[in-house]
DNA sequence: CATGAATGAGGCTTCATTCAT
DNA sequence: CATGAATGAAGCCTCATTCAT
């Protein structure tokens, strides 16, 4: 075969991508190395070159989709706390980007998501860290929209929080698994709306407290 | 060994009760015959006397959520319509129903949950249809609260399911992972609330509409 | 292939007898698990279903020819005891014996004396614990003797082991590798030349004392 | 890393150096060229450009041990011959000489001795070449000695061989394993001593010949 | 029906060697 | 001369499935 010589790092991305594209169309368990290597158009020991072990290749894709959460989640924080009046209408704009970060990012989200329960004893510690980070981030700003009186301080933070995390998933995994892309405008939307007002029609519902 | 002689449907059980365990525990893939066998305290070959394939044990266990699933949606669904005068607060009712249902059966759910956006080639289409087939029971149960006008008609229906599914996932696999058990009312408190009224403080966010 | 079901011992036994003939021929490390199922005529998964790994069998092996020592070592001592009035000339016997235990079990004595001074990491512990066990054998043996004064008690009891192990493994190894039979009476009657008068034709040599 | 030009020679040199020092720490299976090239700080194609192959390097390893061997053996040789009125003593000398050698060169007669018995397939003839060329060195002695008077005749000269390589095998392996060094004079003692006298204490033992 | 030994495809990883720079 | 990224054959091991008893 022609030999081809990149520095690592390039080398490495290569392979990184290689990887995102098959551990999301079969999985981890199911994703051979040499899916990964056919993709990347290598040779099987110079996969080796750069990775020690498939699950580090993973880890390197988790690390990947990390890193560009994390980014995201910079700008964000920037934006928010260097407006300090910040209209609740922020929240939609909010809601529209991170919708947007994940589906532009489908292959990575795919694998991320798919996860989201697996409790597969192999690669749960990097798994963990990741969803850790990613709850964190939606749970302080949580608090701070409580603290500043945008989000009624009378529910509690981590319902919150998997109601951001649930509707997310179900939201991006049902336009990943069609490959349609849906209004995001429009699911902000609709979001913002079940944020301000809810949806029953009459002020039915729910005893007093648990007393 | 001895050799223990029983009919095939309570072997069968037998053999399907082990494999949910496996599978919630270890993951379709890496979960092995071995395991299963070990588990149920047969041999290897009895196994397949039973079943063709691992991925028809799979199969099973997924037929067994989706019979227990049905069984309670056929209760729930006499309930609502035996009942037609039927109060908002019902609705209340249906969420402690189905999350106290998902949390007496973890393994199962751990099973059918994990693997939501599994896009694991082998067993798609059966996963596939157990999803769709929850997914229409709730769409059915909006479709219908629309238009006895307890929710509100101008929601898309499919957000509304979105909602439903995405936020039992979150609150039950943190239940399951963390091996707790929440406060079941409380939980359909917060959320009755969330629909009833939202949770903005201020009536600010979204476009008018889309327009 | 043909399916031919043995029991656990016999499978085992005819796994390591090919485990044996291979790693006589080849050496440990270049010894594959293919040479071994091939030469034993079984399947590759047969193999694993009696040993964990190569240096299991190879552990396996050389517990073998530790039983067959033990053995051999076992009869060799209750003799030398049944006799208290031991001639000397029984040593001549012993030779004979040992040399010859060894040359009936060519394989398994290139295995264990090829690797003699072998430092190889994996399979040292396995091997020195033979190796140490056939010496402190000897070294008893030698004691022994000088207490009775067959064996004069001014020379160093580890010397002599020297002595004893050296000349054996180069008349062994030598005939091995020529693939001949060695006169072991012969041989024995050299041997016991040496021990009993020396070699040297006039009393010369050596410094008095370490003075 | 700094490119640092050296000629064929000292490069060549530098590179059997630590091919020495690895194949007697790992062996010849397990050392890989990495072991080498990093021991060396050299590059991986530098080191075929100088080898073409491991085995040629082991080749070479086993040349070095030959040279040295072949000039000791050649200053012996001048020296007992220069010196025709042979006292018997003078072989006490060369026993500490030759030991002595194989103790300052301990990785290679790590790596020689080691092997001695090994029938790897690949590195046998260059291997048994020089092994012949030792045991042909001692024959020569041997039976010059035994010219001369100072061996009895009537033993068999490939037995000595055996006594000599023997015995120098264990007593220097030994050391070597323990990395001690054993007082050669006095190994050289009681190894004289046994020549000289035997070490039976009566004369008893043997057949009186084949005859 | 039940058993468990046997099978072999296929996965992960290593490492001697090559070659573009 | 020197470098080190790239190659791919080959080795070890696992495990779903089969079948003789």
């Amino acid at each position: 075969m022609k030999r081809q010589i990149l520095d690592k790092a390039t080398r490495r991305r290569q392979i990184v991508e290689a990887a995102i594209a098959v551990f999301a169309a079969r999985g981890y368990r199911v994703a051979s190395i040499s899916d990964i290597i056919a993709r990347a158009g290598i040779a099987r020991g110079t996969f080796y070159l750069h990775f020690q072990s498939k699950e580090e290749a993973f880890d390197a894709v988790l690390d990947h989709f990390h890193e560009l959460f994390t980014a995201m989640a910079e700008r964000e924080k920037s934006r928010r706390y260097g407006n300090p009046v910040a209209l609740p209408g922020r929240l939609r704009e909010s809601l529209v980007e991170w919708l947007g970060f994940l589906l532009s990012n489908r292959d990575l989200t795919k694998i991320v998501f798919r996860q989201a329960a697996a409790v597969d004893p192999d690669y749960e510690r990097k798994y963990l860290q990741i969803v850790r980070s990613m709850q964190e981030h939606s749970a302080r700003a949580i608090r701070f929209l409580q603290t500043i009186k945008v989000l009624r301080a009378d529910l509690d933070p981590q319902f919150l929080n998997h109601v951001f995390h649930g509707v997310t998933a179900q939201v991006v995994l049902q336009a990943i698994a069609e490959g349609s892309t849906p209004d995001l405008e429009a699911v902000a939307d609709q979001w913002i709306n079940l944020l301000r007002s809810g949806v029953l029609r009459t002020g039915a519902g729910g005893r007093k407290a648990k007393s």
